[in-house]
DNA sequence: GAGTGAAGGGGACTACAGTCCGGTTATGCC
DNA sequence: GGCATAACCGGACTGTAGTCCCCTTCACTC
């Protein structure tokens, strides 16, 4: 019997069911027909549950993009905190800023298209979740030498931004993006 | 009697009207409701014109707001290439970076929700408008130095993005963010 | 296992961006 | 000045994000 319970006790199961319905109902429809071309009707739809649902459970289209991404983002915040260096603790500051952005590069180009939702719909968006505070903050400890720490941060994530990569992808490619990313993080003090 | 045509020769007399009344329109309500605020229902409406005019005018909400900031980004094109040093041409490449960010950082605060609304409304609109190639354009030339000017200039303008600068300001004022900005294109080689 | 209070469900409803096409008007030529 | 034609006009139409609120269903108590 699995007594294990993630969630704080008080989900009910009908909504967890549904939940779980939703999420995978939006997995399935944006790999099969590309995130944009997918509307919230559809989701819902396929899902089998009401529109109203939808948008209580994940306020709008880039809170449910955000859920999609929640285990890889973790994943990647996990690594930080305590996988290996150069990533994890222990490697000099310079280094783990670049394994920063690189690994922080990978993820973004396995899952652009939901990424860029999660940011691009409703505006603000990606300044508010709470992914990009630990991105954040995880860089400002980086940064200690640097004349205002936070802003550097800040200007070390802009070029990150899902909308700032899908439209240099085209015109540089990857390799060169992930080349100018490293050197900034290393040199931008 | 008025000989001069500042446009091509072939746009008809109540197409000029039109693009006129709209753009008087869009501005007068922008400023008194804020930009978020109005529909472009409403612009039409207040213009006196229809809705499938509009449109065809401005192609959506973002070739609006683009139009309504077409004479600032001039004027400031215009200094660039012919103004005074140090944002015009004459003195060293670091100076004349951190005057266009200076520059355009001021050009930004003036007009934030507008420029935010040219640049979020429909996806990828930033870097599609010719604007954004005149900068990217300007620093590449101002980056010889560089590993690779074209990607250093992107990185630069990053920052200087409407959504970036919206997030920042309640976080860090305009004083930190100009700062932080002349750092950076001080130093980003 | 029946009652009860509150959380959840769902679909009709609104508002807005953007499209389309039949009718209209300006312009250039005779 | 009259005519042909191409550009333009405008509002009805569509599809989508997001809201609202009444009804259902769960979970907890006795």
């Amino acid at each position: 019997m699995e007594l294990l319970r993630t969630r704080p006790p008080k989900e009910r199961a009908d909504a967890a069911r549904n939940r779980a319905a939703v999420l995978e109902a939006a997995s399935r429809l944006f790999a099969e027909h590309g995130v944009e071309a997918v509307s919230l009707d559809q989701v819902a739809k396929e899902a089998g549950v009401g529109k109203g649902t939808l948008f209580r459970r994940f306020g709008d289209k880039s809170g449910l993009a955000t859920a999609l991404l929640d285990a890889r983002e973790r994943a990647l915040q996990e690594a930080i905190l305590s996988g290996p260096p150069p990533l994890g603790p222990g490697a000099p500051d310079a280094e783990r800023r670049v394994a920063f952005v690189e690994a922080y590069l990978d993820y973004l180009l396995d899952h652009l298209a939901l990424v860029r939702m999660s940011e691009t719909s409703s505006p603000g968006a990606r300044y508010r979740v709470g992914a990009y505070r630990f991105w954040h903050h995880h860089l400002t400890i980086l940064l200690p030498e640097a004349e205002d720490p936070a802003y550097s941060a800040h200007a070390l994530l802009a070029p990150l931004a899902a909308e700032q990569v899908t439209a240099l992808l085209p015109e540089l490619g990857p390799d060169r993006i992930r080349a100018g990313l490293a050197r900034l993080a290393r040199t931008c003090t």
